[in-house]
DNA sequence: ATAGGTCGTCGAAGCGCTTCGACACTCTCT
DNA sequence: AGAGAGTGTCGAAGCGCTTCGACGACCTAT
């Protein structure tokens, strides 16, 4: 293992300077930088990461909680974890994984041993139990999702109101009245996860404005748990053309099981999703759908996270506008003779 | 900020002595050992972590390196990957996620600057660039797939060569003699995956055993490039009554296409599957398939390392042996008249 | 009773780095 | 010509921890 004092032996300088060549805290010539540098790639030297971090008092490393359950928004979440670990690594940040699992206890211990410099977490509840642990320490921090008080917090999320309205209104022009919305697996809805009932609001409000008829039902993903939902809903509502889709499990047993019904899409049903382009586009009809911008998410808040260690800006929530793209999945409601 | 030196004033020992407490490395009589259990907790003390590393030159952390792509086995990698970090956990480790954007160079500062003790890779080539500079080091690693080469290097994969043979001879057992094989998108094969050609190894060793007849077809994801490769085939080999996917994102597309072609699963046409279970289970019709035991491979990843760190064990390939569940995508080959 | 062990604790050294103050220079401005 | 302001470099302190050797205190076997 080659240390700085080896390096600056080699180059015939004091550790300090090489020290300053590595960080470029104090000026230095150009020809002792050379020297200096021209020995550490002869060396192959790199910094030892304990003894920077003990002296600088930084580890420059990310912390990342991303939820246990493998079973939900698995790509979304796949997404983010990269974007954060490549966004993380231009600015010079490594990322440290941590799962759900240990909850509170994994912040205060990340924090208190000084792990990680900041800390991004994902899968927020409305009123999670990690905030008040966030908001009492000096460590930056940043949420991807919006809690119910994001006081005190950088938050970064799409917003899912104005997604959902998105959704309504585009199905609303097309001249559906009757609208169905599968969310969720209920589970979502009982932990109060912020993004799946601020959704549901930014439905609900603008159905009310447009004198739409609207009905939620959370749903389990995978065939079966779809097909005894989409019975209930045209048992309740036969007269419903429109659907709004959060929740990619759902996505494909949804399209199979209209298919099956001899229900066209999008002739006799239109069906607007809320998910990763890649899901809309793989889908087996290419769904209409508003983004969920998982890279975009990712990025933004380790670039906060970076601004906040270099002491440049402050708390903000970041609340990024919805964009939906049609494609073949909606059309003019089928007029009813 | 709290310190060992606090503690240990606080509990009126020396410092050394809380170091064994914490450690264990020395024995420390019962009520010593209390007295500063309770001055640490009353303090809220967290060791810090780069004095640590730097003093005992082990970081207790395990990186972990991705693909970064994510378009690709997707439910896998995250499987894979909240097991590593589940399981380093019970051991007292962290996950540092990399990701493979940095390729070699990503292993050079890991390993050279002390970040993590050991090192998990991800999505192996046959003949990966990677493999040299680990087996150049003395810092303990872990290969989830495996090389062509495996000598002097750790690995942990599915078998995948005898679940190739074991998806064939379920087939054949039911009297197909025509089979597809709907492989991964071609790229995969172009950079030489270790899994799926050994897949492919496995089938058609055991095709030529039980005198079967194989077409094998990579396939990009998605239902446009599946509804392409589906009628390749059919056109090819229009007796094809047996399928064998190895592909997450073409499962559902081809069950979609058959079921819209007239071909009923499985009266018709049987599907067997090399996939998580998760997909098997949720697909619409429930599919026989050989589990890729994501977790499992984690896991044992993790454990090896661990054992390694401790000084016990050494260099092993360990195969996972597949099995093989059947469900509903597999019956009787229809008897041609 | 004394030599030899074991047990529990302490002090001090040192891990490899960053950073502060100091110091010798070289410029500029008056 | 001398004060003042940079520049570029160095030495030393210290970050918070682990770990080694040392040393009493107590126990056992001779």
């Amino acid at each position: 293992m080659v240390t700085l004092a080896e390096v600056a032996q080699h180059a015939g300088v004091s550790a300090s300077t090489v020290s300053y060549v590595l960080s470029g805290k104090r000026s230095i010539s150009a020809t002792t930088r050379q020297r200096v540098e021209e020995s550490i790639r002869e060396l192959g030297y790199h910094p030892n990461a304990g003894a920077r971090a003990l002296a600088s008092n930084r580890s420059n490393i990310i912390a990342l909680m991303i939820p246990l359950r493998t079973d939900i928004y698995v790509p979304v979440m796949m997404e983010i974890a990269v974007a954060v670990a490549t966004t993380a690594r231009t600015h010079g940040y490594d990322v440290l994984l941590l799962t759900g699992e240990e909850g509170p206890d994994a912040v205060r211990r990340v924090t208190g041993s000084g792990l990680a410099d900041a800390m991004i977490l994902m899968d927020v509840q409305l009123d999670d139990e990690r905030l008040p642990l966030l908001r009492g320490t000096d460590q930056p921090s940043a949420l991807i999702g919006l809690p119910a008080d994001p006081s005190g917090l950088t938050c970064v999320d799409l917003d899912f109101r104005a997604a959902g309205a998105l959704c309504l209104g585009h199905l609303a022009a097309l001249g559906h009245r009757d609208i169905a919305v599968i969310g969720e697996a209920p589970a979502v809805y009982e932990r109060h996860t912020g993004f799946a009932e601020r959704t549901l609001e930014g439905l609900r409000g603008r159905a009310r404005e447009l004198g739409l008829r609207l009905l939620h039902r959370p749903c389990e993903g995978g065939y079966d748990a779809m097909a005894v939902t989409l019975a209930r809903i045209f048992d309740e509502r036969p007269g419903t053309t429109g659907f709004v889709v959060q929740n990619e499990s759902a996505v494909e047993p949804l399209l199979a099981l209209l298919r099956q019904q001899g229900r066209a899409v999008p002739e006799d049903v239109s069906v607007v999703a809320i998910c990763p382009d890649q899901v809309a586009t793989q889908a087996s009809v290419r769904l209409t759908s508003v983004a969920v911008p998982a890279q975009e998410m990712g990025r933004r808040a380790v670039e906060h996270l970076v601004a906040k260690l270099d002491g440049r800006g402050g708390d903000e929530v970041v609340l990024l506008a919805p964009e939906l793209t049609v494609r073949a999945s909606t059309g003019p409601a089928p007029t009813t003779p």
